[in-house]
DNA sequence: TATTGTTATACTCTATAACTATA
DNA sequence: TATAGTTATAGAGTATAACAATA
């Protein structure tokens, strides 16, 4: 590791924790915070799950995942259904209309953001592309 | 834009608050949090400070603001001291400890995320740093 | 009257501990 | 007894509205 990279894991950790600061209070316009987003969207891509699942898969506990869950489905957002087989589970699905939070907003959601996006130079919006894998990988590799 | 650019935003604004939830869990056992890193850091680069120019700059609300000052003024990292000329503001500065906070405790600081960088590639390493400038530079040019 | 900061209050997101129901 | 989920409770972080002091 040379200079910079001392001083990368503080740096990071700033810049995360203040964009995602910014990032939450520019969309309050929004049908649903980042917070709900990131379960429909663990939803939309690996299909029905257990609470359970959900919050291993978000790393949140899973009383955490219970208010998520119970405010997604208070907006019709997702479905809750029994476990064919195994009483103490429960099945959480995308709606509809779930679905069409994940796929049909794009274009409104993150409109700021988008803003900020367009401004960049291409290769500027290449760096922040590989960052978000590399960000996504150190996610994935804490067990 | 191409076609990942526009999956960009949804994409780097999940990455973006999924990381943030993670470090903000990771370092329970760091004498401050991150908000409050995040306001001494404001203080060490820019010297001693009004309340609503620490608001302004770390762009939250001057209410927010307030209670980060006074819980870092509990742990003595700051001092509040009144404005030579108005009596209305406060100035508010790092104290001896606070900057042992900022310059002293890096190395302890960031365990996990310096543990998940020393893992990664240099030229990995390489695009994190330039997304951090990057970053940086979207919330630094929103007024 | 306008500005600065604080207090009062509330909401979101997250956690741990205790509880219920089922296996 | 062990597991899945929920409820109860608490704490951090943020906001808006109302207030006090000063300019």
């Amino acid at each position: 590791m040379n200079e910079n990279d001392d001083r990368l894991a503080g740096d990071l950790a700033l810049a995360v924790v203040r964009f995602a600061r910014h990032l939450r209070g520019r969309r309050k316009d929004s049908t649903v915070s980042l917070t709900q987003l990131s379960a429909l969207n663990a939803l939309a891509s690996d299909g029905p799950l257990t609470p359970g699942q959900l919050a291993a898969r978000e790393r949140v506990q899973p009383p955490s995942m219970t208010r998520v869950i119970a405010s997604l489905a208070d907006l019709g957002l997702v479905s809750r259904e029994p476990h064919p087989t195994d009483g103490r589970q429960v099945i959480v699905s995308l709606s509809d209309e779930g679905e069409h939070v994940i796929n049909g907003e794009a274009e409104a959601r993150e409109a700021w953001l988008r803003g900020r996006l367009d401004e960049l130079s291409s290769a500027d919006r290449d760096t922040l592309g590989g960052a978000v894998g590399i960000i996504n990988r150190i996610i994935a590799g804490q067990g």
